[in-house]
DNA sequence: GACCAGGCACATC
DNA sequence: GATGTGCATGGT
């Protein structure tokens, strides 16, 4: 498996490029970013940054002390605003009261208690809080999203959707001693998403592996197919 | 107009 | 634990 994994990586990172990610200029959007891309595509979310950055509030202390009721109209471009501003003032909240709304008395936390401690915050789940962890914080930890789940099950290497399963599948499997663990992690999952993006929507009728699509255009062999089992696929 | 998007909480079985 | 629903804007 070990090997199956690294062979993905390399082969979506010489199909698309090194992705850079996350698009952000600070750790806070960053952190902004991962609560207002729930469920909504990027473009949505770009537009209530912008809005956000054109009225100088993408600062912990700005947005903590901004009403609910404004931060509502300045998200509005990205969705589900109702919630997503409570998610929002419910990390605000523990970020500038317990952290002082600083980045690096994040960074300090320790990885596994950080991540359990953010996952308290009401809004916040596994995929929000590992973006944080790893895209804000620099901490090792891989985010598993829809695409992952969806990319993996249509290729057979899993069966299920369980988050914690595949995030420690490719945790274990995608670091290597004497390599960089921590943007491998990074470039993977955006490599992913890319992948998703382009090949993989959600159309139930489609069960057809983009990785297959990928490995036909790089003239690979999928060394690995023969342990294909069929899957319920979707 | 239908369907989807870089989830999450909550209810129900 | 698995499955279903509300949350909402904007692009295809």
């Amino acid at each position: 498996m070990k090997k199956r994994i690294q062979t993905i990586y390399e082969l979506l990172l010489d199909s698309f490029g090194s992705q850079k990610w996350w698009p952000a200029e600070t750790p806070f959007e960053v952190i902004v970013g991962a609560i207002l891309t729930q469920q909504t595509s990027w473009k949505n979310v770009e537009k209530a940054i912008r809005n956000l950055k054109r009225n100088g509030l993408l600062s912990p202390f700005s947005l903590y002390a901004l009403p609910i009721e404004a931060l509502k109209s300045q998200i509005r471009p990205s969705g589900f605003y109702n919630v997503k501003a409570e998610r929002l003032k419910n990390f605000l909240k523990v970020f500038v009261e317990e952290f002082n709304g600083k980045i690096d008395n994040l960074k300090k936390e320790d990885k596994e208690k950080l991540r359990i401690k953010l996952l308290k915050i009401k809004g916040l789940g596994r995929e929000t809080v590992d973006s944080i962890l790893l895209y804000a914080l620099d901490k090792e930890v891989f985010v598993v999203d829809a695409y992952t789940f969806r990319i993996f099950k249509r290729d057979g290497i899993i069966d299920s959707e369980n988050y914690e399963e595949v995030r420690s599948l490719v945790e274990e499997n995608l670091s290597e001693k004497g390599t960089e663990t921590l943007s491998k992690f990074k470039e993977m999952h955006a490599l992913l998403v890319e992948l998703g993006k382009k090949f993989c929507k959600k159309v139930p009728q489609c069960n057809r592996c983009p990785l297959k699509k990928i490995r036909a255009k790089k003239g690979v062999e999928d060394e690995f197919s023969r342990d294909k089992k069929v899957f319920n696929l979707r």
